[in-house]
DNA sequence: GTTCTCCATGTGATTTTATAACATTGCAGT
DNA sequence: ACTGCAATGTTATAAAATCACATGGAGAAC
């Protein structure tokens, strides 16, 4: 099967992420940061990486590689799965985009450029997704990591749970207690 | 295929954790432990169950479902994927273990019973996992979720780097710049 | 300007991970 | 014994990711 799959991360999001914003301008100013980002470590910001880009830049959610590979195929891309891998691959090594593990999805990058351990607020009713900063080197975990000698290159940070727009919406129920 | 099939994880492995210890009793200990949490909370901790989590505390590093579900056939269990998936299910869902998302793969829980937001650090040389506290709730991510008013339900937290042992026997070489 | 080389893309096939759907078994409570 | 439900077994399929190899195109070498 190569079209019409992976609606699992389809059909539920709402028009934006956590905040009320102009999102007119996160496309534009999105793919203008990857640009300048691009030009200046000499990468390549080709047509499919970029029409990539410009996909999840339209989304305050993660969208899978499938659903990706979907909306390339519309626009005339390769319809393959690596077509969609590779151009994600170039987007997160180069910090444009990023991989949420726990959706096996991905989301543009919200601070490109910025070198950064980023961490991801992900809500289970609307599926949009918001990035924060870990702040892991100094957590319980940055600590630990020290202390045995453990040496840390990689982080995935990865909070579940209720955004304020829908804990609004959706008053008690199907609103679990906060465990951490 | 249904065998000899997700090699993605094995091979490689050293004998022990990070830190040196008497692993003849993890097994031991976590049955127990496991067999005490499930009394108390009249859950059926059935041979299947039983199977995995000792498969799994075998080794402290995480195993894909598919290793597990090979060594289950061994073992003259059922050898078709619910089998392993719904044993994992359930122990993840009572903490007994759990799924390290980067890897797509399992790994017994360090402190069954206690009430916890694990957090990870995954060996790329050695595959080896440890576990530790995240300490999600008083990081930058804890403010972040508060400040917005995201309400945290699950955390995922995992760090991959070089462990304290491959980095002793590997000096130089391999050895990325820690980024966080 | 032509050639060469490398990187990027296109494509088909396959592997790995995970779930759906339904039949069967077996213990728990009555 | 009957009933109901949870657990298991099994077939099939979906979803996510990678392999392998062919093609194309931009820039460097000449």
């Amino acid at each position: 099967m190569t079209s019409g799959s992976s609606n699992d991360l389809e059909g539920t999001a709402p028009p934006m992420g956590f905040a009320h914003h102009d999102h007119d301008t996160c496309v534009i100013d999105g793919l203008a940061a990857a640009e300048a980002c691009c030009a200046k470590e000499s990468l390549r910001f080709t047509p499919v990486r970029r029409k990539v880009l410009e996909i999840l830049l339209q989304e305050h959610r993660a969208l899978g590689a499938y659903t990706i590979l979907d909306r390339l195929r519309d626009e005339g891309f390769g319809s393959q799965p690596p077509v969609a891998y590779r151009a994600l691959d170039f987007l997160v090594a180069h910090g444009l985009a990023h991989k949420i593990e726990r959706l096996n999805a991905f989301i543009a990058c919200a601070h490109p450029g910025e070198n950064h351990a980023p961490a991801f607020m992900i809500c289970r009713l609307c599926d949009s997704v918001a990035e924060a900063h870990s702040g892991v080197a100094k957590s319980a975990l940055g600590s630990a990591a020290r202390a045995i000698g453990f040496r840390i290159e990689r982080t995935v940070v990865e909070a579940e749970g209720v955004c304020p727009t829908c804990a609004e919406k959706v008053p008690d129920k199907a609103i679990g207690k906060v465990s951490v």
